[in-house]
RNA sequence: CGGGGUAUAGCGCAGCCUGGUAGCGCACCUGUUUUGGGAACAGGGGGUCGCAGGUUCAAAUCCUGCUGCCCCGACCA
């Protein structure tokens, strides 16, 4: 992509609404623009990441066993009298009424609706088990939306819904679900602590928020320094196998939010050089809920023994337009974002020093075409603003890997090579570079 | 929903107290000189001063009402 083409509206200044730090450099990086409050739009830049995690949640996803679908946005209001929430669920809902007067609804999550899908068509057992999920917008009408797309009312979500016949298989999906976000937050260059979560009503162990440490995160979160190392499943993992050894790891060590807290406990479970309190970022949440909503909504299959059961369920929920703000919480500096190689909106920025110089322009087209070839996205800024400030957006856009091209190089056969986390230049040949860039 | 702010060009701000028909920096356009870490000079374009009403010869400025947005709290992927 060439820069002079591309659609890249980046800030010299904070806009005076921006607070935090994810939200200041989203805003000057050109990726989202404010439509109102908690309402975003996303511009090239950001939609770039966007893609990119959603690109890593899905292989997650369906690695683990889970299967793609699509709702709608809009919910018509009777399903949610079916299971009883709509009256419970208050003002944060959405309500819309259509032309013909009748009651629908901004979908906050999507439980109900995908119950219905699962009683229209499964009758048995032998279907199971099934995941389902998607990746879709959602709306949350909150009294005070804040921080950027880290608290916005319309967000994006991953949510998928396990169906199981007893609470024992549906365990064993909880895990695989618990493994893939393991691996689904990690590829994505972040440490995630999964801590168990108020599991509500059900009660049991089968909830954990999944906690990114940073240190402007929101909430208070306790932990064992040990649960930052353990080394995370493989993508050999079997998902068809029981994965409570995976998981067992993870939840052993001590790890709480505030809310779940317990001082004393803390200081019994975790010697004192190992214990950590920071602030965290909550990116997903899953948990198993039984029969909350096949009970009253009727899904049930026919067991080994022909009689009819409701499903055991589960929900999984990761926020993709909350992780973007999340991975820049965690990864970034005073020049600007340091994305993650797996989630950067481009692999590669190339800076031409001299737009109109016959030999720069040779070299950066023969670099951007041969990057391209193996399969690189790359920027290449051919614009003729003045050095200094092509260093700094592309510092601020925050692109890994960076190749500077100029006359004072190529005079020696050479382009620099930068590295955006570590800040190493090195001056290379064209090929060296490639090579590099490859590696 | 309680408390506190704020609203003037795309962004950041001054002007308001003391009323006289809008300004600065960045960005943008033209030209020249420049060129290795947010260039210099010269010229230029861009504004219903959030909205509505009122006071006044005259309102960005004073008065009244409303709205948007931000922050703190309670609530949340």
């Amino acid at each position: 992509m060439r820069l002079s083409r591309y659609f890249l509206p980046t800030l010299k200044e904070t806009p005076r609404e921006a607070e935090i730090v994810s939200h200041r450099l989203m805003l000057r990086a050109g990726m989202i623009r404010q439509e109102a409050a908690g309402i975003y739009s996303w511009l090239p830049l950001g939609k770039r990441v966007l893609d990119k995690i959603c690109a890593i949640i899905r292989e997650e996803q369906n690695r683990a066993g889970a299967i793609e679908v699509l709702m709608p946005t809009l919910q018509p209001a009777d399903l949610w009298k079916e299971s009883g929430r709509y009256d419970a669920y208050g003002e944060e809902m959405l309500r819309i009424a259509d032309r013909h007067d009748r009651q629908m609804l901004y979908g906050p999550t999507n439980e109900e609706m995908i119950t219905a899908i699962f009683r229209s068509s499964i009758r048995s057992y032998k279907d199971l088990p099934l995941n389902l999920y998607h990746i879709q917008w959602k709306m949350r009408d909150e009294v005070r939306p804040r921080f950027g797309t880290m608290r916005s009312r319309e967000f994006l979500m991953k949510d998928a819904y396990s169906f199981d016949l007893d609470k024992e298989a549906s365990r064993r999906a909880y895990y695989r679900m618990f493994v893939a976000y393991l691996r689904t937050f990690h590829r994505m260059g972040l440490t995630s602590v999964p801590m168990q979560a108020d599991s509500g009503p059900i009660g049991g162990d089968l909830s954990h928020e999944f906690i990114i440490l940073a240190d402007t995160g929101e909430s208070e979160v306790f932990c064992d320094k040990a649960m930052l190392d353990l080394p995370i499943p493989g993508e050999d993992t079997d998902f068809t196998g029981d994965l409570a050894d995976l998981v067992a790891p993870f939840t052993v060590p001590y790890a709480a939010t505030e809310e779940m807290h317990d001082q004393a406990a803390f200081e019994a479970a975790v010697p004192e050089e190992r214990r950590v309190s920071a602030r965290g970022i909550e990116v997903g949440h899953i948990f198993y809920f039984g029969t909350k909503y096949s009970e009253p909504m009727g899904a049930v299959v026919a067991g080994p023994d022909g009689k009819d059961v409701p499903v055991e369920m589960g929900s999984y929920g990761i926020g993709p337009t909350r992780l973007v703000p999340a991975i820049i919480e965690a990864s970034h500096d005073e020049d600007g974002i340091i994305w993650p190689a797996a989630v950067a909106p481009f692999d590669v920025g190339i800076i031409n020093m001299r737009p109109g110089d016959a030999d720069c322009d040779a070299a950066c087209a023969t670099l951007e075409a041969r990057l391209q070839a193996i399969g690189l996205d790359v920027l290449y800024d051919d614009t003729d603003a003045r050095g200094g400030a092509k260093f700094a957006q592309m510092d601020l856009i925050g692109l890994p890997k960076q190749v500077i091209v100029g006359p004072k190089g190529l005079a020696q056969g050479e382009v620099e090579l930068k590295d955006r986390r570590t800040g190493e230049r090195s001056m290379l040949s064209l090929d060296d570079a490639i090579e590099a860039l490859t590696a």
